[in-house]
DNA sequence: TAGATTGTTAATCGATTAACAATC
DNA sequence: TAGATTGTTAATCGATTAACAATC
């Protein structure tokens, strides 16, 4: 069922919704029909208590004494997680990382549609970027008054994420998925994921070398 | 000053600890030389007494009354993230994905040290990658037994992932950067930072949809 | 029916925030 | 000294886990 009328479903729950799919995924490939809370939960190393829990956000589509039919569950998930109009999705940046994930992007979709690439660089401008072509940077403004995108692929630096957000939220950005350093500030209606490189590999580093100080 | 004793540092903590030393370094770049916990707050968007607790994990090195000195908490910082020896690195998988993060990580090492880079296809095998030479997956046991690795990136797809986890963490690998889909199993004396760039795309997605109904 | 497992409410746990005494 | 701000303990909040009645 479609999510639980007025309940607002926490980060926490939306975060292990894709970790659900593509398990359940899994299962449907390897021909399995129903599974049970407990099940799926020591395949996920959480508690049954979470999955039935979790799932109970978007309106029970288990059956009591039986457990939870596969097939539904991932037509469920997947409408879910991916349903309805793709997003269309341009990428600003076309270094190696953005390249890198726009191939991703492109690979699997997930309900997105990449339609447009910029740079600032003169010799990437005009070059080939999977399909698309890379175009200038400051055709930004025109592009997305023209083309309306809904999302934002950030694979630039930290000045230039800073300068250009406020921007591109003004010309109605309504998500971001930022690869940049800086930290966009949040604004009503914009929706920002962050995937800090650094961070993530700086708390890395912590951890091994505690780890390593204790068992070396 | 070092770790504090016996208390464990919650996840939640360490995760928040680079983005302090980010904030903190464009302080001191700017000249700033002393900064109390609620300046730091509103520039984080958390509370003073997150900070201050934060920070006391790690034995206050505050001063009542006055605040935080700039070049202090950089220097405490900097050492409790990425202080002493280099982590040996290498890196599985020289795609896209694989050149890209590699080139992050030569380029801002923050403690780690790229060795040596691997992949499976005969192509790619003997190519330049940055400074070093694309290997052989196959001489990888003898790599690691010879050289000691504590690092390893996995830039490959899930069953490589799958198939390669438990032996790189018998051959001694003390910390994963994983960017496969695969979740590696835990191990006690193993760390294990997952980037998983389509689960985070995918839950970009559902709060983007989510967002749109409510205010189209 | 009896056994199993959900949906859902209640209890626990941990993290965040507030408060305040210590002290610069 | 008075004002400010830390270090630290206590209160709150939210998320996770446990329990159990409903029901297949």
């Amino acid at each position: 069922m479609s999510t639980n009328g007025n309940n607002k479903i926490s980060l926490p729950v939306i975060n292990r919704l894709p970790r659900y799919y593509r398990t359940v995924r899994k299962m449907q490939h390897n021909g399995v029909t129903t599974v049970s809370s407990s099940e799926l939960a020591g395949m996920l190393g959480t508690t049954a208590s979470q999955v039935r829990q979790d799932f109970n956000c978007f309106g029970g589509f288990g059956q009591q004494g039986v457990g939870y039919n596969v097939d539904l569950l991932s037509t469920e998930l997947e409408s879910l997680l991916m349903g309805g109009d793709a997003l269309s999705t341009i990428v600003i940046g076309t270094g190696r990382l953005g390249r890198a994930i726009s191939h991703f992007l492109a690979f699997d979709a997930r309900g997105f549609r990449l339609i447009a690439a910029f740079d600032q660089h003169p010799d990437e401008v005009g070059s080939s970027f999977g399909i698309l072509t890379v175009r200038n940077i400051n055709t930004l403004g025109d592009y997305c008054r023209r083309y309306h995108p809904q999302i934002a692929v950030l694979c630039i630096p930290e000045e230039g994420a800073a300068q250009l957000a406020p921007t591109l939220m003004d010309l109605g950005i309504r998500g971001f998925w930022n690869f940049s350093n800086y930290d966009l500030p949040s604004r009503e209606g914009v929706t920002i994921v962050s995937v800090h490189l650094g961070d993530s590999l700086t708390s890395l580093g912590f951890r091994v070398r505690e780890s390593l100080e204790n068992n070396p």
